[in-house]
DNA sequence: GCCGTTTTCGGCCCGACTGTTTTCAGTCG
């Protein structure tokens, strides 16, 4: 039997707390199970082995009785509670949560009063007027669950980083244009740059919230407005992505700040420390709690985010580290590393020209890198065995190789194209080109472009082979996903992250907006391993250099600092770190 | 169902908006 994953018992908590919504039970058995199933999740652990010594209790939000829940998964792959608990429903009931505006009490309802079990049995009963008799319910419920049902048709699920940034900025300058606006700021995953969004949050502290909701629901950009009132508006953008503004007095804009910018875990933990100081910590105000557990001190001043932070006793925890991943624990023990910003990038390796599959020359991709300040350019393109991005073949590969030369002997040593070459790891962890090629390149990228399938641990082992060659200096993006398109193929990654501190390989931070990979919440165990990151754009494109102010937020994510990073060693420094590997 | 710096019982984060109500329930974030 194959080993149970965290997800997938993470899958089957949050469906279990799901069922129990639907039976209405006690609100607090409900979020119970959604703790446990974060405690799962942020585990970092083994599951068999804790099973395996009865310490499954000790995780985080899992006592005595879901810990045995959890084992008899993890022995047997499967849980009779939650068996028994799905003979009570009808599978399509389960859909109806995707549709905005449909929480368990309604699905309760049309369920038991209009035996409506599947969305398009919804469907069909608002348009027939059913579901606008039921009490509680009206012609308006009705159009809006229909309504509702049409956006989930046409925009379902999220929204890449990458695809909404330039929303997210429009609307933010205009905005901030307003002379009325004191402070604005894009909160929630946004600020906190989760590789996907579900939704925009925008806060303004401003004396005139009227004419700032108006504005904001009146923008070119609306589609149309969800809701309208004086401090809170939601809209759907052209883009199709949900907006929000919330607007609130400046004296209230920080606890605003922080409260939206979440993560909901976060800011769970910041109430509680607010409770474990007699204070109450809300959106709008840190203030005296009326039932204090402890004899409160005065409630300090709070003018920014910064003063919030002090308050509870710990350092400043920026928004990209806000996910309850261990950041508490750094502030309170001052140990939060100084995190990587884009200014401490002087290069990067990974992108294409037209000799393979990108658009802009060799020469266009020098003089862009230049022009964004980079010290130097790695050049990537395919290899042979990619036919359909045209990968190049050794003559063509040798040939670009003194084309860059030429390049450089015309720039003087003021900036410096390396060569490179994204290389194919085979089926079988052989590379797409031999030791004696390889070793005229400066550097290369190898990666996985076909035989996605294999199983997870062929594909482990194929791609730890080709780590240990010492000519293979990065691992390119390591899991092949893009975003909300495919997931990634089947690998353990912490053995390829041991492997890469074993073998002194780089890996990648893919910084392509669709790809992202590898995933920010594996980059703290490699760097407590000294594996070394690369941010690189993969571009195929000049414009696609800046492509690296998303792999800034997601090694930041990842917890990573300039010293992490290779490509912030300036020209100089960078050419040892290159070679390092092939001279062990 | 979980949890413990006045606890092994009695809490568990909290406010805005909408629609259907006439004082509030449901949903969302």
């Amino acid at each position: 039997m194959a080993e149970v994953t965290k997800e997938q018992v993470v899958e089957i908590l949050e469906h279990i707390a799901t069922m129990l919504e639907l039976k209405g039970e006690n609100i607090f058995k409900i979020r119970a199970y959604h703790n446990a199933a974060r405690g799962i999740e942020t585990f970092s652990g083994s599951l068999s082995q804790v099973v395996g010594e009865g310490k499954v209790g000790e995780i985080d939000g899992v006592g005595k009785g879901i810990a045995d829940r959890i084992t008899e998964i993890v022995l047997t792959g499967n849980s009779s509670y939650y068996n028994i608990l799905k003979t009570e429903f009808p599978p399509g009931i389960f859909a109806m949560f995707d549709i905005v505006g449909m929480g368990p009490k309604k699905i309760k309802a049309v369920w038991e009063q209009l035996n409506i079990t599947s969305v398009p049995e919804l469907e069909a009963g608002c348009r027939d007027g059913r579901v606008a008799g039921l009490k509680g319910f009206g012609e308006k419920t009705a159009a809006n669950i229909l309504k509702a049902i049409d956006d989930a048709k046409k925009h379902a699920g999220r929204f890449r980083f990458g695809d909404v940034a330039s929303d997210a900025g429009a609307m933010l300058e205009d905005l901030r244009s307003l002379p009325e606006v004191i402070r604005v700021e894009a909160c929630g995953s946004f600020r906190r740059k989760r590789e996907t969004c579900g939704d925009l949050d925008f806060l303004v502290s401003t004396k005139s919230p009227e004419s700032v909701s108006e504005f904001f629901v009146k923008h070119e950009m609306v589609e149309n407005v969800m809701a309208h009132g004086a401090t809170k508006s939601s809209v759907r953008l052209k883009s199709g992505i949900q907006a929000d503004l919330r607007v609130v007095t400046d004296d209230q804009f920080s606890f605003a700040l922080n409260y939206f910018t979440g993560s909901k875990e976060h800011n769970i933990v910041m109430r509680q420390r607010a409770l474990a100081r007699g204070w109450t910590l809300n959106e709008y105000r840190l203030g005296l709690d009326e039932k204090p557990r402890v004899t409160p001190e005065p409630v300090p001043e709070i003018r920014e985010e910064k003063d919030l932070y002090r308050a509870l006793d710990l350092d400043y925890i920026e928004p990209e580290l806000r996910e309850n991943f261990g950041e508490f624990k750094a502030a309170e023990e001052h140990t939060l590393p100084r995190l990587i910003e884009l200014e401490n990038l002087r290069g990067c390796f990974h992108n294409h020209t037209t000799a393979s599959d990108g658009r802009s020359s060799l020469r266009e991709m020098a003089e862009a890198a230049q022009e964004i300040g980079m010290q130097y350019l790695g050049i990537a393109d395919h290899s042979k065995a990619s036919f359909q991005a045209h990968g190049l073949d050794e003559k063509r590969l040798l040939a670009q190789l003194e084309e860059i030369r030429a390049l450089n002997a015309e720039y003087k040593g003021e900036f410096r194209i390396f060569a490179g070459s994204e290389v194919d790891i085979h089926k079988d962890g052989t590379l797409d080109f031999s030791d004696e090629i390889m070793s005229q390149l400066d550097y290369v990228v190898a990666s996985v472009h076909a035989s996605f399938q294999l199983p997870e641990a062929e594909m482990t082992d194929r791609i730890i082979r080709a780590m240990e060659n010492k000519y293979v200096t990065m691992l390119g993006h390591l899991t092949g996903r893009l975003l909300l398109q495919r997931d990634g193929y089947s690998v353990d990654v912490g053995a390829i992250i041991d492997a890469a501190a074993a073998t002194g390989t780089i890996i990648e931070l893919n910084a392509n907006p669709r790809r992202l990979d590898m995933d920010w919440r594996h980059w703290a165990a490699a760097k407590a391993k000294g594996v070394k990151c690369a941010i690189n754009p993969d571009a195929h494109h000049t414009a696609q250099l800046g492509f690296v102010s998303f792999g800034i937020g997601v090694a930041r994510k990842g917890w990573l600092t300039r010293e992490d990073v290779v490509n912030c060693l300036p020209l100089g420094k960078i050419e040892q770190v290159l070679s390092a590997k092939r001279e062990r």
